[in-house]
DNA sequence: CTGAAAGCGCTAACAG
DNA sequence: CTGTTAGCGCTTTCAG
C-alpha cells in the first residue's frame, strides 16, 4: 500500500503543498530578515545560518528589510503573516515591544540587540570587547588623535543601546581615560552606500587625526580609498574597522579590523532557534567574542609615541 | 460599517494569514533564488530586484541554493511549494527540462541562461560582446600571451551554453582569430572561495602569461592578492576580471573587469516576471549589454607591444 | 491497517 | 450593501 501510494507520488510528481500544511502545523522554514544584503557583515551571518541549517528539516527564507518601514518591522510582520516556524533578525529599529509581541507568536532571534528582555532570544558581539580590544591597540601604537566615524545609530529605542552606541561610549570612555578626552572627535555618517566628501573633510580637519576607528567595514574601506586619494598613508592616518573579509586581508588594502565573527553569530542564532523550536521557553543571550586582526593599516603615528599636538 | 471593520482589525492586531490566502489566490510574493549570496555580483542583482520590487504589492523572498541539491533544483521546488506567484533564479546546473515543468507551474526568469526556450523567460548579460570588449582592450594594449582563469563550469546540459562557456569559447575564438592560437592557455577553478596554490603555479608557469583574463571577480581579486604576493605588478601581469564593484574601483585595487551591470539585470528580470503575472505568454529573451571599465590592473606589456615569446 | 470527516483562514460566488 | 456558503490541500481524529 505505502509503496503504491510512494509509486503514485513518484508518477504524478506530488508535492506536498506547503501553504496548505501551514494552516494545520509547521512549515519547516525559518525567516531570515537582515536590512541590507550588500554588506559583507550580514552575508557571513547568512553563510552562517545557512551552514546551520544544512542537516536540519528547516529551510531558510531571506527577506531583505524594506528601508522605508524599516522602524515598524514590516518585514517582520510578513514573515509571521508566512508562518515561518521562527525567526531570526537584525533589526536595530524596530522597537523592544513589537519584538515581544512578535515573540509571543513565534520563537525569535535578535542579532546585535543588547535589550534586556525575557520575551526572545540575542545573539550579539561583544562590543565592548571589540572596542577594548582596539582602542588598545591604537592607543598601544602611540595614537592620541584618535577619531571616530561612527555609523547614524538613529536613536533605536531609549535606555537601550545598539552595538553602535556602545562602540561609540565605549570609544570616549578608553579615550578619557587615556587623558585624550579633549582629542577626541566623533563624526557621524549616514548609513548609506557612500561617505559623503562632507563627512571626510569633517573628519580629517586640523587638527588632523593620526587614526580613525570606523564603525563599519564598507565605509573603513571608502576612507582608506579617499585617504589614498589625498596622498594619505597609513603612516600619517591609520584606519581600524570593524568585519573581516577577503578584502580586509588583501595586501594592497591590509585593514585591521575587529572581527565579529557573523558566520559565528549566524549560526548560534539558528541554534538558539531550535532550541526554542524545540521547546525552550527560559531566555538565552548570547556574547560571541570578537579578535582583533591588526593589519598594516594601521601603524605608530609618525610623530612619534609622545608627540605634541 | 467599513469603519468598523477596520478599528477591530486595528485593536485586534489582525493580520491576514498568508497560506490561508495561497490556497485561493496569488501570494504576492515572489521567489529568488541565488547560488552563492557572498558573491558581489548576486548582491547586486538582488538589489536591482529588490529596488524593482519596492512599489509593486510584491515582496521578494530569497532563497540561497543548497549546494549539494543544487542540480536537481530543489530550492526551486521549495519555492514553487510555498506558492510564490513568480519565480526569479540563477540556476545553471539544472536542466532546461526541469525549469519547462516548472514554468508550467508559474512565471519564472531565468539569470545568465542562453537557453533557446519558449516556455520561460531568460535576461543575460552579453557574454560575447563582453568577451570582445576584454580581449580587444587586452589584444589592443600589444598582449600575446593572454590566458583565461575560468570558473569550472560544470557542463550544465549538452548543447546548451553556459556564460562561463560561452566566455572561454569566445576567448579562444579571439586568440584564434588573433593568431595566438598556440599562446591560449586555459585553467579552470572550482567555483569555491578559494584560489588553490596549484591553480596559480599552473596559470603562471611559463612561459609567464603577460595578461590572465578572470571568469569571477572574486576570483580576479585573488589572482591580484596572488600576484601582488608574488611581487608581481601590472606591469608585468595585468588582470582583468568580471563585475564591477567599490572594491575593483578602490584605488589600490584598480581592476579592469566587464561590467555585466547586475542591478539592471536582477531589475530587469523583475520587470519580465510582472509582465508574465500580468499575462504575457509569449517568451521574452533579454541581453543587457556589458561596459569596460578599463583601470590600472591593465597596461601594456612590458615586452613591447611587439615582443617575442 | 484503511477510510471518512472536520476544520485551519481565506476568497469568490451567490443570495438576500 | 451585507450575509452566507463552498472549497482550496492538508493534518488530525475518530470509525470501521
Amino acid at each position: 500500500m505505502r509503496k503504491r501510494v510512494n509509486a503514485a507520488i513518484e508518477e504524478l510528481s506530488y508535492r506536498p503543498n506547503v501553504a496548505a500544511r501551514a494552516m494545520r502545523g509547521a512549515t519547516f522554514s525559518i525567516g531570515i530578515e537582515l536590512p541590507h544584503l550588500g554588506y559583507h557583515f550580514f552575508t557571513r551571518i547568512l553563510q552562517g545560518a545557512a551552514a546551520a541549517l544544512e542537516d536540519t528539516r528547516y529551510q531558510p527564507i531571506v527577506v531583505p528589510t524594506a528601508t522605508e518601514t524599516e522602524r515598524d518591522g514590516r518585514a517582520l510582520d510578513m514573515l509571521a503573516d508566512r508562518q515561518v516556524d521562527g525567526i531570526v533578525a537584525v533589526s536595530p529599529l524596530v522597537s523592544p515591544d513589537r519584538l515581544e509581541q512578535l515573540a509571543a507568536r513565534m520563537p525569535v532571534v535578535m542579532l546585535g540587540r543588547h535589550d534586556p528582555t525575557a520575551a526572545y532570544d540575542t545573539v550579539t558581539g561583544d562590543d565592548v570587547e571589540g572596542t577594548r580590544l582596539v582602542m588598545e591597540h591604537l592607543l598601544g601604537l602611540g595614537h592620541r588623535r584618535v577619531a571616530h566615524l561612527a555609523q547614524e545609530g538613529q536613536a533605536a529605542m531609549p535606555g537601550i543601546s545598539s552595538p553602535q552606541e556602545v562602540r561609540l561610549e565605549r570609544y570616549l570612555e578608553h579615550m578619557h581615560r587615556a587623558g585624550l578626552a579633549d582629542q577626541a572627535r566623533v563624526v557621524r555618517c549616514e548609513d548609506t552606500e557612500d561617505l559623503p566628501e562632507r563627512v571626510v573633510q569633517e573628519l580629517l580637519a586640523p587638527p588632523r587625526p593620526t587614526a580613525v576607528l570606523v564603525g563599519r567595514h564598507e565605509l573603513a574601506l571608502k576612507v582608506l580609498q579617499a585617504l589614498s586619494e589625498r596622498g594619505l598613508s597609513s603612516a600619517e592616518v591609520s584606519v581600524a574597522g570593524y568585519d573581516d573579509t577577503d578584502i580586509a586581508a588583501h595586501p594592497a588594502i591590509s585593514l585591521t579590523c575587529v572581527d565579529q565573527e557573523g558566520a559565528r553569530m549566524g549560526e548560534r542564532a539558528i541554534g538558539l532557534l531550535l532550541e526554542r523550536i524545540g521547546g525552550r521557553t527560559e531566555a538565552a543571550h548570547l556574547t560571541v567574542e570578537p579578535t582583533l586582526k591588526a593589519r598594516a593599516s594601521t601603524r605608530p603615528p609618525e610623530e612619534g609615541p609622545a608627540g605634541a599636538v
